[in-house]
DNA sequence: TTTACTTTGTAAGAGGCGCTAACATCGCAA
DNA sequence: TTGCGATGTTAGCGCCTCTTACAAAGTAAA
């Protein structure tokens, strides 16, 4: 949106270019298949151009996670109608969670699984991640009033059940099975609604 | 178990001990990281000769991974106590599945998130992996007595459940900070209780 | 025992990767 | 105009996976 506001170097925004190119190429071939040199090679430049926007393989991934984890929270708040029931609402959540996953897939793996230091290097990806937990969060509280503790343990269930079914679905290389995805994410919600029922088991076990 | 039938060639049953020499590898430093020309450096082999063994990597990868399925499957077994009810049995399974992820994390890392293909080209990797799934299985069958189709939903959603706890604990790289895997072990056993008592949920859509 | 065959390892190398250091170029600003 | 910082290139290191051609070691039949 908001680039080339005078007309650069010798490329022209090469580091927005790279994450572009970034993104299709990890679309297109995966993850796993992704290579600087390949990146570089498409959009006509040396492979040690990148190396000046960015130190490492990891960091140019890391800006395409910030992109990946855009959208992943824009399609987990598309499943928020706000007339629904708050239960309704988080079961909605967590299937887009799994429907994003399978759908997103190569963006989804850029996320998760790829070994980034979330935590200590990349703390902007930590935080865009916790606002997507913020989201499911709000709809948790209307559910358990007078219960933050209790809120956060479900959670923190609902998305690790949904994270959960996203993962073993996507673990699989290849294309997805359209059937598998609608169960996955038929059964993400389900699952949410059951520890919704159940959630008086977290209050057991403190 | 059974190998060493007869003295073998010019090394001495490589394959096993590439297989060995991998597991240890992988535990030391991380799957990420492993890479079959150290290995072979490490037997004193060049790096050709693991290809009389195993086709590519991934292959080798494979063997290791049914290694860390048997232990995986044993975690879960020993976490299976007769005596208990069965509702306490499958709680415990769950909380075996995340603390294996998180001692174990590399090996659990080769289990999953490694892309390998289990369905097509490693089926005893996914035959394996049934089996686990087969002990989750029979715990849920005494809760669920003559409806099987709730049965399968409620496996799913408890295995669902414990991968997701594992699978966001292991995300990050670095060492596991040990409270919060007992306390994501904790959390994966509430949220199959939970998912026990609110298993009518299933019901409701279908 | 000799010969032929199979299995296992080696030598050499192709082609890919991430990353770095030294050098060249380009635009901006003093 | 000059100087400087940002950007890209050239060349190269060291690592990787995997292949091909060749050598050696065991096996088994003549």
């Amino acid at each position: 949106m908001s680039k080339t506001r005078t007309k650069p170097y010798h490329h022209g925004d090469l580091k927005a270019a790279l994450v572009d190119g970034a993104v299709e190429l990890i679309v297109a071939r995966g993850v796993r298949h992704f290579s600087l040199a390949e990146l570089s090679r498409r959009l006509g430049v040396t492979v040690a151009a990148p190396y000046r926007h960015f130190a490492n393989r990891d960091e140019l991934l890391a800006a395409v996670a910030v992109r990946a984890l855009q959208a992943f929270g824009e399609a987990l708040a598309a499943q928020s109608t706000e007339t629904d029931p708050p239960g309704e609402r988080l079961a909605a959540m967590a299937g887009g969670y799994v429907r994003f996953a399978a759908e997103q897939a190569d963006l989804f793996g850029v996320l998760f699984g790829l070994g980034l230091d979330k935590k200590k290097r990349h703390p902007e990806l930590r935080e865009a991640y916790e606002d997507v937990e913020g989201t499911m969060a709000a709809c948790v509280a209307e559910l358990c009033p007078g219960d933050p503790d209790g809120a956060e343990q479900l959670t923190d269930a609902v998305e690790a059940t949904a994270h959960g079914y996203a993962a073993l679905l996507t673990d699989q290389p290849g294309p997805l099975d359209p059937a598998d995805v609608d169960r996955a994410v038929e059964q993400a919600a389900s699952a949410t609604r059951a520890l919704i029922d159940g959630r008086a088991a977290f209050r057991r076990s403190r």
